[in-house]
DNA sequence: TAAAAATTTGATAATAATTATTATTTAATA
DNA sequence: TATTAAATAATAATTATTATCAAATTTTTA
């Protein structure tokens, strides 16, 4: 788990940065986030939504949807859709991998240096200009087993 | 290209194994595996339709939903959804990895033996059972540069 | 700090993708 | 070829997401 104060300091940084970027620091743009930062479970739209809800009642789910696409639009979250039919997303954007679940659909994320090491394949032929890469290993997690 | 040959075999290995698996071979479903045996495009279920439709004009887009669902469900097809809202499709089962275009969500295929060697990562505290993994190069594709 | 301007929100409608339903048709097999 | 189980086609329903827009909030500026 994330200690409190690191948590705290996340948050402190994202609002500079949604000044910096003249994005308006609002309530409902600190309860997404913040629940996000909180979190290693990679929720859904609506899981989020619902995480918020008690502690911010009147939050729309919409407001949720277009938050999260304007953290992502400007590199706050990442938005990743390994299996099944939504989006999930993340705060977290150090470099790493996902452990996706082909059960439950959940995601653990996955550090390892080895994996930043890869040769990356050759593209001249097909042109194709690689900019980065992401590992999805596709299992069984231990509560699906 | 897959040769013809190639493909012809492909279709028939198909066949035997439906029956093999109590799956009727119909027409449908071997227009829909056919038709995705023949490209690398990786389609869409509307994609895949739309190349369908002028060869067989009664076939049913609920019947290519319902025809990859089964299809993946026996093994005969891959389902990705790298980016965007689509799911896509590939009869391609070698061990490959994607390179997916941000822009337009195309997907080239990647053969690379040193990828298939890499270290799985150690998930005995999570106790998550890794079966297999994909490599998603990200980037632009030539066409979108 | 107050007023003006700009942005964001919430409620809801609209759209897109997918899944469910069911009468009809087809394939497998005796 | 007739029987039976499975699959299809057409369409309705559902789910996930995006768009709309008036009202509210936030930021800017005086």
């Amino acid at each position: 788990m994330e200690s409190q104060t690191h948590l705290n300091q996340k948050v402190q940084r994202f609002s500079e940065e949604c000044r910096q970027k003249g994005l308006s620091v609002t309530h409902q743009r600190l309860a997404v986030y913040k629940k996000l930062a909180a979190t290693k479970s990679h929720p859904t739209v609506e899981e989020l939504y619902d995480l918020i809800v008690p502690d911010f009642p009147m939050m729309s789910l919409a407001t949720v949807y277009k938050t999260l696409e304007t953290f992502e639009k400007h590199g706050f979250v990442s938005k990743t859709r390994p299996t099944g039919e939504k989006a999930r997303f993340d705060a977290n954007l150090n470099p790493h991998h996902h452990l996706v679940c082909k059960v439950c659909g959940c995601i653990e994320d996955v550090y390892d240096e080895a994996l930043s090491r890869i040769n990356l394949p050759d593209t001249k032929t097909s042109n194709f200009r690689i900019e980065d890469f992401r590992v999805d290993f596709r299992g069984v997690c231990s509560e699906c087993q």
